[in-house]
DNA sequence: GCGTAAAACGAATGGTGTTCGTCAACGAAT
DNA sequence: ATTCGTTGACGAACACCATTCGTTTTACGC
């Protein structure tokens, strides 16, 4: 089969079966990508630049789907649903939170955000030479509590005797009401120190 | 070679050698394990259950190396070594935080840590009902900034033009300096206000 | 209409984790 | 001291992975 009529593939087809994959809980490897498009695997390769050019290529589509438009409001409140958006979006892909961190960005559309973020902030009152390291503060944050999200129902199994964890454990919330609560502690906690921290 | 009198192997030895090839940067799989102790990849099994089994060793012999006692001081006190352990645990080894992250945790030390953490936090006056929550948040900062370190000296490279991302980043950190940073602001944020959340 | 480039395929390479049969050395029981 | 089961190494084999390259046919631009 050479050359159809209509392409088959293309770098958003190949990135979106990528994405389905994933977000399935599924394997996203080059294998699977062609098997779930119905193509051998070489044929990707006159797409993409194999399996990186495959992870650019999510990666753009991603930070599309979930990006955030400030809304003019006021900067916590623009704060609150970027965080919540973040974590919905490395909960819905935990395993490919290794792919998009650790990297340095250049995708336009991802500067964008954290242009975006930065004027918030910057307009919001925060010391310029602070704003860089607030975003940093909100990325860990949003890294962290997506993974929290997409851990198991039960984090902790102790075996053998706890002086205090089993005694919580026995009467906590468990699987997703538990790490919405986590979510909501941890919102609150942040953007309280945050207005604190501007009001000094 | 068949069984030799000296036993070569044992969980202990391959684990550390998975350790080290992660910190060195390496990939730290079955094969690159027993290249480097000079053994045949397929000796391992008789020692270890698989590359899981690795894993389960790796992240044991990792708290304890990492491991942080309560000084007996202040709740916020311990709150910082931990954090400052935590992340350094993470930072040492980005490579195995999918190994670390999203399993549930059975190790008796892992869960002696977390005992320490939960009976520190209740003694410092946490309602019983928040302090897992508070736990929760203490890893997502952990992780998060920990991630940080890990990534690259530039963060961010823009291609185009910004509102305000490229002015910040043309006098900002970089690198350590930059991570650093941002790790002492997280923790100012994190303990100023959970010290206000316990006055209310 | 012709030539070039595009885009699929198949085969081959070197990597991974894992299973299994083999075989020699050890340690314990006779 | 001889036997015998267990231990622990090996090598071969399997299935998977990402990647490269040459082949082939089709589509598109001149």
């Amino acid at each position: 089969m050479p050359r159809p009529s209509s392409p088959l593939l293309s770098p958003e087809i190949i990135g979106a079966a990528g994405l389905e994959l994933a977000r399935a809980g599924e394997p996203f490897g080059v294998n699977a990508i062609a098997r779930r498009l119905g193509v051998r695997p070489s044929s990707l390769y006159n797409h993409v630049d194999g399996m990186d050019g495959i992870t650019e290529v999510m990666r753009g589509r991603l930070v599309e789907d979930y990006r955030v438009e400030p809304t003019g409001e006021s900067w916590d409140r623009f704060l609150v649903d970027l965080l919540s958006a973040q974590r919905r979006m490395y909960a819905d892909h935990p395993q490919l939170v290794p792919l998009l961190i650790g990297k340095t960005i250049t995708h336009p559309g991802v500067i964008a955000a954290y242009d975006d973020l930065a004027t918030v902030l910057v307009e919001g009152g925060f010391p310029e030479d602070e704003v860089l390291s607030v975003i940093a503060v909100i990325d860990a944050f949003a890294i962290g509590f997506g993974l929290d999200l997409a851990s198991p129902d039960d984090v902790w199994e102790p075996r053998s005797d706890t002086r205090t964890l089993g005694r919580l454990l026995a009467d906590a919330d468990r699987g997703t009401a538990r790490a919405d609560r986590t979510f909501e502690l941890g919102v609150d906690l942040l953007i309280e120190s945050l207005r604190a921290r501007l009001r000094r």
